[in-house]
DNA sequence: AGTATTTTGCAACAAAGTTGCATTCCAAGT
DNA sequence: ACTTGGAATGCAACTTTGTTGCAAAATACT
């Protein structure tokens, strides 16, 4: 696993204690995060402005992608190693939203299978969004 | 198209002026809208908290499904008739997000298309949100 | 180490959402 | 049509969430 520092320098971002605790946060999570769940996990280290900042980067260079939802608040999780290193962004993974344990969690092995509209429209992202229990709950 | 009165008769839920009001916005429109677009459909002419409730008492009579969205905002749209008339809830058509005219639109005729889970996952809903450019700016 | 540039924290603000309670409105039965 | 119990509304106060400007601090580069 990378480490935060290298992840940051190979993004052209200068290295910052929040930047790296953030981003430490992420790599530790095995699920998508809020915003909220970061303050939180910070433990008021940081300035809450300090942290949608943060976030708001790491979306520009492409570390995180976010989740769209149905409660007024948007799930960050890193995006895979290939998305990383490459660059150019393609999530084009299902995520998954558990009923029971409420996590959010990025399936990167399974790909939203393709869809066809109606004559006139052109796609740019498809976002695809499951929910139900998840395989930890399920036991 | 039904009356506004009659859908509201027939989800059991009395007929007041603001829930009119608020559901002859929904019928009129063909996209979906957002708390903030109601507000500002009724000129201020009921209560924030008015439709706060009323979005929401739409929502668990099933006459609104929400559709997730990126940047912190909750869409609501009219189920389709057939959603509303059966009662049990299969929002199973595709939304699409225009980044033009970033309308949202409920494509009724586009169903989402079978995805498989790993073992261990159960699914209860999918919702799949498409964003590109629609048919309108298209042209 | 010194310095230009970024990043951070603070303060103040704006917007969005929630809650309790008194008043008003609706619908069901007479 | 009138009464009345229960539901819906509006208001006020509050909490949470997100934004902006600016001075102070930290970072990266030479």
């Amino acid at each position: 696993m990378k480490q935060s520092d290298t992840i940051l320098k190979d993004s052209a971002l200068s290295v910052t204690s929040s930047r790296k605790k953030i981003l430490d946060i992420f790599l530790s999570s095995q699920s998508a995060l809020a915003h909220q769940d970061i303050e939180t996990k910070c433990s008021d280290q940081y300035d809450r402005v300090t942290i949608y900042r943060t976030l708001q980067t790491f979306l520009e260079k492409g570390l995180i992608h976010n989740i769209p939802t149905t409660d007024n608040s948007i799930k960050y999780a890193l995006c895979s190693d290939s998305c990383i290193t490459t660059g150019h962004h393609h999530d084009n993974h299902v995520h998954f939203r558990c009923d029971t344990c409420e996590k959010t969690l990025c399936l990167d092995d399974v790909s939203i299978p393709p869809v066809k509209l109606p004559t006139g429209y052109s796609i740019n992202e498809i976002n695809m969004v499951v929910t139900g229990i998840c395989k930890s709950c399920r036991k």
